[in-house]
DNA sequence: ACCTGAACACCGTTCAAGT
DNA sequence: ACCTGAACACCGTTCAAGT
């Protein structure tokens, strides 16, 4: 990991494009205009250079993919779970990830951009590496609840499904979706959390996976 | 709808292309490298000619890419609940639409490289057909258990979201997710059952929204 | 009716040359 | 150290010209 040597000394009238400038615009056109969006020559454009000034800080258009994919994972990742992270009981550790998915446009944005190409091997490991960041929360989450390891991680994985499914909704059929605030919204959560929640609530297991699950707990 | 005109009159030696067969292969296209790989030129290659002709066919690139998602909601979508229709038991139409997630790879690349660019107003439109008719399959088969109208589109925001998701993990974590015929596999589509279904299983409704739903039903 | 071939614009990439 | 400018390849689009 190459550090970021400040390059500009504090007199230059025009700070000079460092890369990190120009992964930070990279990322930006993610959020806006999606992968496709990451192009050398309007980003240029944008910037107030030629494309060819490019080239000077990066090998190529993947190596600039990769510098912005490094700070959306030092990052802006961390805001998704920050939030959620602060609640104190699990059960409402996993109420705000899953309402939250309202809580930033940008960050979701990205989150499916960077979904959407996973095929694409320049990205792979970064949406790999956050995906498991965000499971292994919704698991430790369900393991506080008191399930085993095994039945935490399915019910993690439902959780989790839920949660990309349910961006994905939000795009196809933005009709069907109750907005924010309004009380269809909050029902829906509601049921949600009725529904992604093993039965076990304090102390009242209500099918065999959670009695089994009560059992190992204590 | 314009009708297909078959051009070739049965004497000509390489049988000359028409629309129909540049939807086809951008249909391939989308499945095989997603919505980019459709490109003018290296698809006329394939077929032999040079990306002039193509637009003797086209106005351009996003007509043809309409006519391919015209076949992909006409032909292949039915595909995706033929199976799942058949069914005889609301409760194993919606199993089987899960654990058909895995059925045909072509089918959910597709739709995936689809869902994926529904913000592109050229096949936003397409994309919100198919899923209002996945969505209304599982708010019938979901009524059909007894559910109410509103209870019915709930789950089935639910399982649909689980639907959608569960095919973002599996490219997105590989490794976290059991080849289909392994027991793991069968034991995680078992527990999406059961966390999917509400429990009022044929008599026994075990919670207040269940109960209404039975209530409502007969 | 269907296709070629050359043209132009746009973007990725390279690189010699500028400051 | 950082940038320009011209070059080339590739793809989308147009269109006159071929059969």
């Amino acid at each position: 990991m190459p550090a970021t040597t400040p390059v500009d000394s504090g007199r230059s009238d025009r700070p000079s494009l460092n890369a990190d400038a120009w992964a930070a615009a990279a990322l930006d056109a993610i959020a806006e205009k999606g992968l496709d969006g990451v192009a050398v020559e309007p980003l240029a454009r944008s910037l107030g250079v030629t494309k060819g000034s490019f080239y000077w800080h990066f090998a190529n258009r993947e190596a600039l993919l990769a510098r912005a994919l490094e700070r959306w994972e030092a990052q802006e990742t961390d805001d998704l779970f920050e939030h959620a992270a602060r609640a104190t009981t699990p059960l409402e550790r996993v109420q705000r990830l899953i309402s939250g998915v309202n809580a930033s446009k940008r960050a979701s944005r990205i989150y499916q951009a960077l979904s959407c190409a996973s095929d694409d091997p320049a990205i792979a490991d970064y949406v790999r590496r956050v995906s498991e960041r965000s499971l292994n929360f919704l698991i430790e989450s369900y393991a506080a609840l008191g399930l085993s390891t095994h039945d935490a991680r399915q019910w993690a994985l439902l959780t989790y499904s839920v949660y990309l499914g349910t961006l994905q909704i939000r795009r196809d059929l933005p009709d069907e979706w109750p907005a924010a605030k309004q009380p269809a919204f909050k029902e829906y959560i509601d049921f949600l959390m009725d529904a992604l929640l093993p039965r076990l609530q304090h102390d009242a297991p209500s099918s065999l996976s959670e009695a089994t699950a009560a059992a190992a707990a204590k």
